[in-house]
DNA sequence: CCTTGACCTTCCAATCGTTGGAACCCTCAT
DNA sequence: ATGAGGGTTCCAACGATTGGAAGGTCAAGG
């Protein structure tokens, strides 16, 4: 199987696989004898496994300690939990700071008319908000999802 | 005041004025005659609206827009509605997606004992998850925050 | 006056995950 | 044999931010 069909099946594109092999994150594929990669069943299920992870918001980082883990059979299953929950408490964090963004804006919005006139709440409170020190906090907090 | 001092008071770092700036984000600040960067009072003044609207998560990008709106003293309410409103929009996409993939994480995770056994439910649903098609959606809607 | 340290300047590189493109090679069907 | 549609490698860009090197400037104190 080459590698558009694995990424077809995999839901992992052709590019992205290549840049997985090339940063170490999967073994090297095997070579047709034209050099194309050639992909097993066995691989495929390694790509899926990449795709769920990542669909999860694993950083690759993370993927590849969960691959390591996957394919130790004497790995302690806490070893794997402690990751999920570290990444729970990582997307729980991203999602209150955007809640926040979200429920500021929602205010500002809702006392904005929202008319031909040029005054506007939005950006009168963008000019001069009093509440500089916990939105320090916050974007010292954000990150890439 | 050199922008080391602009930068304390903004909350905007010396390397992201700098850059800012190159990209035209806001206008190229004063010098001194050692070539020093020199800002005033306004320029801070821009150097904060800049810092709230990133920790409303909005991007550069629409920082130009909303920018050019707040000088633009002749402005529809209205366009600057929008656009908050259009953030909105996407910052709730992204916090439903994180919610998503916690709510699914910690599925996992209250299912996996965690102990010094090998088997573990979390891996297993890496291994084979039958609800690819919906993660696709979620991968394919998943950017930086 | 000279040194020292803390600042400033520009430029270039790295991060992270992903995509795009150029230039070239291979395979298969017409 | 020719062309379409794969594959291959390599290089660059995205967006926002940080780090660092190499050099100029400022204020303090000896």
């Amino acid at each position: 199987m080459n590698i558009g069909q694995a990424a077809a099946a995999s839901g992992v594109s052709a590019k992205m696989i290549r840049y997985y092999e090339q940063t170490g994150l999967i073994p090297h594929a095997a070579r047709t004898a034209s050099r194309y990669r050639d992909y097993s069943e066995s691989d495929l299920h390694t790509l899926r496994f990449v795709r769920r992870a990542r669909d999860l918001g694993f950083s690759v980082a993370e993927i590849g300690e969960l691959l390591g883990l996957w394919r130790d059979q004497t790995r302690r299953s806490a070893e794997v939990k402690q990751i999920a929950r570290d990444h729970i408490t990582v997307l729980e964090s991203k999602i209150r700071d955007l809640q926040e963004m979200a429920a500021t804006l929602g205010v500002l919005v809702d006392a904005c008319h929202g008319d031909s006139r040029p005054d506007c709440p939005i950006l009168q409170s963008l000019e001069a908000d009093p509440a500089g020190d916990e939105q320090v906090t916050v974007r010292a907090r954000r990150g890439a999802v």
